[in-house]
DNA sequence: TTGAAAGCGGTACCAT
DNA sequence: ATGGTACCGCTTTCAA
């Protein structure tokens, strides 16, 4: 069923017919209900390509996502963010197109999406500290709005962010105010723009307290449990071990919190484990409080507001960027631990047998 | 830049630009490099809007997600699967749309989808026992392929699925082999079509064994770590707990091992936990043994296959309907943990002050 | 308040 | 091998 059947069914012309739909002032209104109620029975739905053709509107948002083979960045933040954002497409006429690009893709890719006309605005995931995305996107004029921040650019840009430096100064906060002078930090994966930032409010808070950096307690990887694992065993069995950890994923966190638990290490008495959830909120894993991931991280919230950032970016072009920081949750945890007496307790030792 | 602007440039007429740049055999190939080249300078990009209208041919998959406030489908295993949809459709031509729907929206979103002629099939997520979408579907005639299966389906359909059943009975008869007699399942939502299949799973080797089934050992809800601990707490706490867990999802799992923690129950030890990753492979949660969530879980893969089968659905109108049933990996513990002695370790006495 | 007709940017048929 | 032209289905002037 098109506009020309139904406006032959109704015996009226195209155009009556369209206005009707549209909501157009000049319809009368007894037209604009017979017109309505026909296109309800008969599951009259536009074409939007003909539709899109016609009015030259953009109906699609972009999600840019990139990916190579070691860097996965389809995960379970970025699902709850398109969650989020998803929400406000549909309700304002927008359908949400995924799109991955590969590291070496280029700007063809940017240019592509843009000279297609049916996409009105991208949404940019994952940047990194030097994202050269930036130049392509401004260089075409599509309008954007980046998923954290992009320290090295030139010019200002609309983006989201949480505030991670701060997050991660008051992680570090946290723990010197309960002695710890070994602070290890098991990070994101480096050059991503957020595990820099992460770092550099760690090394705030060490530099306040005038404690030294040992850069043999901070390591950056795709945070997977394993990587969480590997990382605090290598560090707990070096000679000089962390007495506390601050990691940058609850999955990560599972890991380290397992390599602890392998070396007889209990988290809340033998180690401190601040992990953030991927609202930043944080919260000890100290076995004996019960302490949950959020189901519904604020991620989503996030999400919802970069889509309305967004579009308020392609209707209303703008002088100033928009931007908009958000500052993380900090939840204590109920029990604190303090590192441990003297000497850290020793590894088990291995291999006695032999 | 559009095609009747550059076939100016060239001197050209709009068809035999338009056939060069599609590699229609009848353009000499002097004539198609010119084309391509300048195409290339101009950054010339076909309109997607015209060109569908021109052909008719859709060019978008819609991935229909399920979503009510209790129940957020967008999960780690949802972001898995369409990123490997996403790379089928991008090397095939397509886009992918992700589209939201409520549990009432009813029919009309799918009519709507089918009727803007640019989708030409759907991947339907998240089925429920008595799915009532297929009805719909069917109706419209899209052509789309499920991702798991529905029970209460009347006509045959295309599916992509795990052996869940299979799978949730060889964990049961592995737990049985062991000795143990009961066996509680925290599994996800009711009515989610895997769920009762797993449960069936178990049911069947507990009939098989001749062992009874405990209406109270059997929990199913959203799969948050939450909802693993207080089920297993609530489970551990009553007169006849539990000497063994099988656990529908990785992050209840860890929800799970928190509430055995913190009544003193060691995990492979007092109390046999059997979870599973995404991907189905079993393994244990036995603190000492370090075993990892698998980084890119083989559901990208089904996502993969998932769009394979789609796009087969879509090009070449199938007779019979495909059907792929994934087989799930044991993965074995190293340690087995047989059921506690006599009797099962009471939990501590609560309230001895009062 | 309604209608006729000219696009929007491609594709594909029919000529040449 | 190349070109002319009639569509595809909708919106939007302009006229009535």
């Amino acid at each position: 069923m098109n506009l020309r059947e139904l406006s032959k069914l109704l015996g009226l012309s195209q155009t009556t017919v369209s206005r009707a739909l549209n909501n157009y002032p000049e319809v009368s209104e007894v037209t604009r209900k017979r017109v309505k109620d026909a296109a309800r029975r008969h599951a009259y739905a536009p074409n939007r390509w003909a539709k899109g053709l016609a009015t030259g509107r953009p109906n699609a948002i972009a999600h840019v996502v990139p990916v190579d083979s070691t860097h996965e960045m389809v995960n379970p933040v970025f699902a709850d963010f398109i969650s989020g954002a998803i929400e406000v497409y549909t309700s304002h006429g927008y359908e949400m197109i995924l799109s991955l690009i590969r590291a070496g893709d280029g700007p063809r890719i940017y240019r592509d999406l843009a000279a297609r006309h049916s996409v009105g605005g991208l949404i940019v995931h994952a940047p990194m500290r030097d994202d050269t995305r930036l130049a392509m996107l401004d260089e075409i004029g599509t309008p954007y709005v980046v998923h954290g921040r992009i320290s090295g650019a030139r010019r200002p840009y609309n983006w989201i962010d949480m505030d991670n430096r701060r997050a991660y100064r008051r992680a570090a906060e946290e723990l010197i105010g309960l002695g710890h002078e070994r602070i290890a930090l098991i990070n994101g994966r480096a050059g991503m723009d957020f595990a820099v930032r992460r770092e550099e409010g760690m090394r705030e808070a060490l530099a306040a307290a005038g404690l030294p950096v040992d850069r043999a307690l901070i390591a950056g990887d795709e945070m997977t449990e394993q990587f969480g694992y590997e990382a605090a065993m290598r560090m707990l069995e070096a000679r000089r071990p962390p007495t506390a950890f601050i990691i940058s994923s609850l999955v990560s966190a599972i890991g380290t919190r397992r390599a602890c638990e392998a070396l007889g290490l209990k988290p809340g008495r033998d180690i401190s484990i601040i992990s953030h959830d991927d609202d930043l909120s944080y919260f000890r894993h100290d076995g004996a409080q019960p302490y949950f991931t959020s189901v519904r991280s604020p991620i989503r919230e996030h999400g919802t507001q970069a889509a309305l950032m967004l579009l308020r970016a392609i209707e209303t072009p703008q002088e100033a960027p928009l931007q908009t920081l958000i500052e993380a949750e900090l939840i204590p945890g109920r029990s604190t631990a303090p590192p441990p007496k003297s000497s850290p307790p020793e590894p088990p030792a291995p291999n006695l047998a032999s």
